[in-house]
DNA sequence: GGACGTTATGTTATAATATAACGTTGATCA
DNA sequence: TGATCAACGTTATATTATAACATAACGTCC
């Protein structure tokens, strides 16, 4: 069976997702047409798998779900594709899951850091500086060089936690 | 071939290593001990062969590394003694990398935090309540709960900066 | 002592994630 | 025209991880 298409996260603010899917899209391929990168076919309907939702999604998920009209497609187009859009700062990678999620603001090329919920598993990038800060204090302390990281920070978000206070865990 | 039992991480630093795979054992021994928990062989050999180094192992590399004495084993066996080795803190697993690193101080329960370097691959726990404290506080804005997290910084370490400055990226 | 539970390991098979290597196509342009 | 290039197709395989079931070793309860 192909995955189902899910509803958005659950919680009071459901929203109409169609709009986020639409708002992706329309700034990738801005994005892309102002930096003379290629929005092809294929890599437009990665991301439009990868942004099915707000949760991460699994390459094999995109691979499964990919027919657009007819066809299937195999592992190394999907996962050129999604090098490609990672590359252009459109979809991020969730180490920890072996996974993947729209970048929700992709007009500024970042490294980002996020929340994931263990409930809903909706995932927040964290809009900080601070974050940074701190680690290049520590780092300075220790004479280590920042180059890159990994940040996933997992528990519930404020839908779930209101909603279930104890009956969640992962 | 079995993977060569790499020399220690180089850098002026390089130490006597064979003492840091003792001091692990014998803390290994004494907690399990403690905690009335059962470090059988096969246990102790993975541990042994994750402090290989400072660096991350694999898994595969410790199924091929095995052999103690004559055995071979197998994907489960490793996996399974890796997964007690992690719930009694003696080993931390790092997502980016799908590897493995003996725990530093395994007599205090905790979630460790990395610097990972890109060019020596030694890995490090940074120790601090400093960064637990700034995600709390970026949680708290935004009404989210934490429960764990994935904290890995990539970059250069002391003596590799200093050795080079520029020849390493990754 | 023997039925049973428990813990750990063995064994077989397979699932899930990712990439190597090489071939094809279609656009561009000297 | 044919060299070049970017993107994609195709086949195969590498790498990481787990499911499912069998066995072994040991203690305990009657
Ligand atoms: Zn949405
Ligand atoms: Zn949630
Ligand atoms: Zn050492
Ligand atoms: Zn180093």
């Amino acid at each position: 069976m192909t995955e189902t298409q899910k509803a958005c996260n659950p919680g009071p603010a459901t929203h109409d997702h169609r709009r986020c899917i639409a708002t992706a899209l329309r700034e990738a391929e801005d994005l892309c047409r102002a930096r003379a990168v290629n929005l092809t076919a294929t890599r437009r309907r990665v991301l439009e798998l990868v942004w099915q939702g707000h949760e991460p999604v699994k390459a094999y998920q995109i691979i499964n779900n990919f027919r657009a009209g007819h066809q299937a497609t195999k592992p190394p187009t999907v996962y050129r594709a999604l090098d490609f859009l990672m590359e252009n700062g459109l979809v991020h990678r969730i180490e920890s899951l072996n996974a993947f999620v729209g970048c929700t603001r992709p007009e500024n090329r970042h490294q980002a850091d996020f929340f994931i919920c263990t409930a809903c598993h909706r995932v927040d990038e964290i809009d900080s500086g601070k974050i940074a800060a701190t680690f290049e204090k520590l780092a300075r302390q220790q004479n280590f060089t920042i180059s890159h990281k990994t940040v996933e920070v997992y528990g519930l978000c404020r839908a779930c936690h209101e909603k279930t206070g104890e009956q969640f865990h992962a």
